[in-house]
DNA sequence: TGTACATCAGTGAACGCGCGTTCACTGATGTAC
DNA sequence: TGTACATCAGTGAACGCGCGTTCACTGATGTAC
């Protein structure tokens, strides 16, 4: 907390940054150790002081993905309920937040850190996979108590299972940022999301 | 054609096929050529008889698997259409068996080739990822013309853009493929696919 | 029908490179007494 | 305040392994005349 800390970030934050934006670009193999010592200035030995081993790294590297990403939801829905006493119309107001959020990154869209690590390896252990599953239920948890208080008040008029709906969401997210990958559409991500926002519109609404 | 080439697949095939299973379960980093020629019992150079470098498995791999799912798709409309005359109908019953068909998969989702190839490396040239691209746009055109046949006959209730409509089965398909992999529930999959099912329900029949 | 040549589907040995990992060591800063 | 020791944040050299790739060669089958 000390000044110097505070200016210059620490060697291990700065190699879990670099690391964090060449494994969404390009995956977690795909990334090697030599350029990530080579961009912070240290050398290979220093890596390895700071990770016993690169499995240690992805663990490190999901963790902070997981908490950060929790700390930005958590602020977009502090935010969207400044705003808004109705459940509903709070979850609507946040969903929209969202998409902007998503619409104002300008480049194509990085991946998402738990899909990286996941997609593509076994090679990792079951914590790690552990890990990714805790996410996966913690955003369902997440979106379904605000589905739980959406449902007290306004009555579905589709009929849905309401942790599909919760879902529902992280599966435009990861979808979205594949095929805006894949297009080379960054817009692609925000109005995939305005369109489940449509659709929970019309479940709680009535199209 | 002849009986001994229809009996006996071909080298090259059963490599595809190794490589298939291999890359959607790790990705193609993580694949190695050994591992291939291992399980189809040639050498590495036999390997290389079949394919000039990795690149080009990757290539092919993405093509058959294009081609394949368009065979898939053209098959289960074609279904679909036989019972149905009503273009939103049609549209559903096909939802519905895709639904089915991803529900009938007991393993854990395997990936999407697609994503697999596009989501890790930058390593490949832009002829793989000209691939990938042709195929998304691909699949949006197919299901645009559906929308669009729809739209005519039933005039949507929740303005929605129909390429966003058409994008999003390709996104809830891949996003449900992550989604299922990482939580390791093979059903999820296809309870999204009725989801979206619902949701163009209610676009164009209302809640 | 026999011979000459071409193509197909590989083999086997060797290569160089980069990657993750180890290990003994070091110079600067912090703490105890 | 000075000395002794401990911890922190690394260095530098070496390692072995597996990977993709190359190249000269081969044995079986197909085709031309």
């Amino acid at each position: 907390m000390n000044e110097i800390a505070s200016r210059r970030e620490s060697t291990r934050e700065r190699l879990l940054d670099l690391a964090e934006t060449a494994v969404l670009q390009k995956g977690f193999g795909a990334t090697s150790i030599e350029e990530l010592i080579v961009g912070v200035g240290i050398s290979k030995s220093g890596f390895f002081y700071h990770f016993p081993d690169k499995g240690e790294l992805a663990k490190a590297l999901l963790l902070r993905y997981i908490e950060r990403d929790n700390v930005i939801l958590d602020d977009l829905f502090a935010q969207a309920d400044a705003l808004n006493e109705d459940p509903l119309h709070g979850f609507l107001v946040a969903l929209k937040l969202f998409a902007d959020m998503m619409g104002a990154m300008t480049e194509v869209h990085p991946g998402c850190m738990v899909a990286s690590v996941c997609y593509q390896e076994h090679l990792f252990d079951r914590e790690i996979h552990a890990l990714a599953c805790d996410a996966a239920v913690g955003w369902r948890a997440r979106f379904r108590a605000r589905l739980d208080a959406v449902v007290a008040r306004y009555p579905p008029r589709v009929p849905v299972d309401l942790d599909d709906l919760a879902d529902m969401i992280s599966v435009m997210v990861d979808g979205g940022i594949t095929i805006s990958r894949v297009t080379r559409d960054p817009a692609l991500m925000a109005r995939q999301i305005m369109l489940y926002r449509a659709f929970v519109k019309a479940v709680f609404l009535g199209a």
